[in-house]
DNA sequence: TCCCTTTTTGGTATCGATACCACTCTTGAT
DNA sequence: ATCAAGAGTGGTATCGATACCAAAAAGGGA
């Protein structure tokens, strides 16, 4: 930076509001500056910018995976969005292990962040106490929690749970089983099935969930594909299977066709997430599409503007019941 | 770490060392500073340390996108070896759109980071420039490049493309075509389809592409889905189609289905990918198989060890031909 | 013209860690 | 007992930017 500015006869300073600040320089200087960076090919040290000034422009994102089609939407959104404003994410995943959560937090929090986005999960008393003692926006993403440490930005698992079963109701049928949910470390799953439990429950309808917590089966499409096997044989009288994601209805699914169960007729079958597979001609899945880019976009500005999302506190972004041709 | 210093009664530099190399303090004062910091609950501020060291402890990857299943496992992959290293990952995604690297280069550069990994596609002259003047471990990823600019690792798209016609020749196919690979900022379809082409050539096969370069068709599972209006019914010979990807193979699965096509008698049916649909029971489709996650793990390694790396240059992380019921 | 306000500019201290060097204290060999 | 080698420890300068303050230049009204 010395360099430049000597180049550009002007003060070290100056060539730091070049930067930061143009407006506050004269066009000359300005002009001489840029012309004095270009030819150097000075490209300016954050790291010493982020400790001189305790803004390191960048921001932490603790995820549960990258490897789920709405989630990496998510991180999209956020990483474009942030970009955008000359801000870089710090990504980490815990791969669902808890115990991994409180490591990266300490890891994350070296690097200084000027804020944080978590997954919402209940945190250990550990995390909340980082949290707690820097001064960073937090946001929690994708499941609203009922206590937002700082600011939410997701929608509500249960309330779509609710819907999805409310809408099975609504088409007559009488034997709803709910497939899925009961991964660990997974919350949200469970949160969709106690939905499905309350709507069951106002409707005064038994509730099937299958598997149970106990029986150890594959998840994802090949879940799907065992409910025949598994659920439908015991319990014959099931004329819908509410499916905790698309990829398990998609099992589902082609299992049917292969079978010759008739869909809807013979069995509903919804999902939910908004997978690219089910919006596709070829399944015409009945889902709940959640607007994943969106949370990533919303976190961002949250994350860019803490005070105006501070107001809110909770910010829903919503989620959308798209009947297709499986209900 | 002044405070931590005075409680546990040592000089600073010893903090620093406890931290860093704590097999060079005494075992007493170790304890003593661990204790210290604990009380405190003191997190060290590595944007000073990478100032001072002119080590950062991260390493960025600009990547074309993160929302493709594949690729969410070699970032995964990428970021768990790292993060066991105690290194982070700063995320930069460019969606398919090469004017944004340089850009995003520039500002992951300020960061100063340890080391870079790129999706390796044709570099701008301005991202080679900058690329050459910083002096860190340079690591491209998926495509190997014939140049690379440092380290490569990945696989040969061509190859892989090449052995796939190959096998559905072997499965007495005369009239193959490749379906997709033209989406512009991404060539690694492309080779894929130089290798079709190349094996057709060697089989005095003429090659059948489909849609060409000037048709603006929808991608993924709907462009399958299209191959029968599209395609098919101009050149109703075909009884092969091999796809640029899995997606494109399930969009044809499913509507073949619906049609009532036989495959693979009528019709054989490969993809490319390894996504989690392809390897289910229900689709049953023949593919190649992309380590993805190794892909991350071996990028990961490169960084850590460059020196290493180099001697190898390009590291061949191969992909597996699966033979399934499709073909 | 002069004085006051506003804009533009530069000097210096500072952020919090680590590199480098110098020093003390062991330990073991002669 | 003496010395050399090595382990353990601390002081101070330093990394490269920005904050803060002061000073200079430019404009504007009387």
């Amino acid at each position: 930076m010395k360099d430049v500015a000597d180049l550009a006869s002007v003060g070290t300073i100056t060539v730091s509001r070049v930067l930061r600040t143009p407006e506050k320089v004269s066009e000359a200087k300005r002009n001489r500056v840029q012309k004095a960076i270009e030819q150097l090919g000075y490209v300016p040290d954050n790291t010493a910018g982020a400790l001189s000034s305790n803004k390191s422009r960048v921001f932490g994102a603790i995820v549960s995976t990258v490897n789920d089609s709405v989630f990496a939407q998510t991180l999209d959104g956020l990483s474009s969005t942030l970009r955008a404003a000359g801000y870089e994410l710090l990504l980490t995943s815990t791969n669902y292990d808890p115990t991994v959560e409180e490591d990266a937090l300490r890891a994350l929090l070296a690097r200084r962040p000027d804020g944080i986005v978590l997954t919402s999960t209940s945190h250990s008393s550990g995390v909340k106490n980082l949290l707690k003692s820097v001064n960073i926006p937090i946001v929690e993403i994708w499941q609203l929690p009922a206590q937002p440490l700082d600011i939410a930005v997701g929608f509500s698992n249960f309330q779509a749970g609710y819907d999805m079963a409310h809408h099975l109701i609504g088409k007559g049928k009488k034997n709803i089983a709910f497939i899925g949910g009961n991964e660990p470390g997974n919350d949200r799953g469970r949160r969709r099935r106690d939905g499905y439990i309350a709507a069951l429950a106002d409707a005064k309808l038994p509730p099937i969930i299958w598997p149970s917590e106990d029986q150890d089966l594959p998840s994802g499409i090949e879940l799907g594909a065992a409910v025949f096997e598994g659920c439908l044989k015991v319990n014959p009288a099931i004329n819908a299977v509410m499916c905790v994601s698309d990829q398990v209805a998609v099992g589902v699914l082609c299992e049917a066709r292969r079978r010759g169960v008739e869909v809807p007729a013979g069995l509903s079958v919804s999902g939910f997430g908004g997978f690219e597979l089910a919006m596709s001609s070829g399944f015409d899945l009945t889902t709940i599409e959640i607007p994943g880019r969106e949370i990533g976009v919303a976190s961002a500005k949250a994350l860019l503007d803490p005070e105006a999302a501070r107001a809110k506190k909770v910010i829903d972004v919503g989620y959308t019941l798209v009947e297709r041709g499986t209900t």
